[in-house]
DNA sequence: ACCGCACCCTGAGCGC
DNA sequence: TGCGCTCAGGGTGCGG
């Protein structure tokens, strides 16, 4: 679900109302590949731990611990982070109004869970102090958790390439050169550079003007300096705008994203291009939709 | 070494 | 209403 951005807004959110607070308990459903570390380790060894830091490396978010332990998080598609018990009313998780203030359901025909620890909230963090409980949910259970002790690394996290904010025309240029995988898998891959999804990645290949089927090999160092600069571009303009809100996500606040209303491709098939008219194409690729104009894009 | 694909899981929406 | 199908912003692991 959430890509970049999203992670990016999420952890601004959190590490104000995280950091420096020490947790007195938690929470955790049974032992399923969402934990990559036992649940009963969690819930023994997070106990009396102090929160010093929260940052993102791509689409991982990292709670850096007093004890040098590192809390490992990913979102996968559905997974959120809630805040319940804030003191402002907007972030607080109203029990009647069903609304969460990092991220609720937003589905037109059914109501939110009213409450963050419903069926599928897997982990939560209780604090020692009086703020907010730390939830997270995920329906389809493509998130993970790791605690890292001391010195501990995680190969997801040391493979990962260098942030998306930060791409550029070298890294894209080599990474392509004797590749016969296609652009858009390349962009999708996190050991190249890491936090494009397939939302931005598709938003970015369509502003570069380039064709997602093209082979990585065939891009020119012209066309790799384009298309950095749109993703770094896309990403920042995303973060600004609070995100991309289709079905999960919200802004921390409780408030849409607006970065859905600027996409040109993502999710329009069958309309017409904003350029030129032609109706947008969606065709699978590596499992997953791309969606882009047969004519814009060569 | 690389690449494409199956798979992990749950829910929504669609046509019949 | 219910069934079966497709789709969904994630990543891993396997076989060719």
């Amino acid at each position: 679900m959430p890509e970049l951005p999203e992670v990016e807004l999420v952890v601004r959110y959190l590490r104000p109302l995280l950091v420096g607070r020490t947790i007195r308990r938690v929470l955790t459903t049974q032992p399923s590949y969402f934990f990559l570390s036992p649940p009963g380790r969690l819930r023994a060894k997070l106990r009396n731990d102090r929160i010093d830091d929260l940052s993102r490396r791509g689409k991982y978010l990292i709670l850096a611990l007093s004890s040098g332990r590192h809390l490992l998080l990913h979102l996968g598609m559905t997974g959120q982070l809630i805040v319940e018990g804030a003191k402002s009313p907007r972030l607080a998780l109203r029990a009647s109004a069903a609304h969460g203030p990092v991220s609720i359901k937003r589905s037109a025909s059914r109501e939110p869970p009213a409450l963050a620890t419903d069926r599928h909230t897997h982990l939560s963090i209780e604090f020692a102090d009086v703020g907010p409980t730390l939830h997270f949910r995920d329906t389809r259970k493509f998130g993970k958790v790791r605690l890292l002790e001391i010195g501990e690394s995680d190969p997801r996290l040391s493979k990962l390439g260098a942030d998306a904010l930060g791409l550029t025309a070298t890294v894209l240029f080599r990474a392509s050169r004797r590749r016969k995988l296609r652009i858009k898998s390349l962009l999708l891959d996190q050991t190249v550079t890491a936090g494009i999804g397939n939302i931005y990645a598709d938003e970015s290949l369509f502003a570069a003007r380039i064709h997602p089927e093209r082979r990585a090999s065939s891009l020119s160092v012209v066309e790799c300096k384009t298309l950095a600069n749109v993703v770094r571009r896309l990403l920042r303009l995303a973060i600004r705008a609070g995100g991309s809100s289709i079905d999960d996500y919200v802004h921390p606040d409780g408030s849409d994203g607006a970065f859905q209303r600027q996409f040109r491709v993502y999710g329009r098939e069958g309309a017409p291009c904003r350029e030129c008219g032609t109706p947008i194409e969606r065709r699978v690729l590596g499992q997953r939709s791309a969606h882009f104009c047969p004519r814009c894009q060569k």
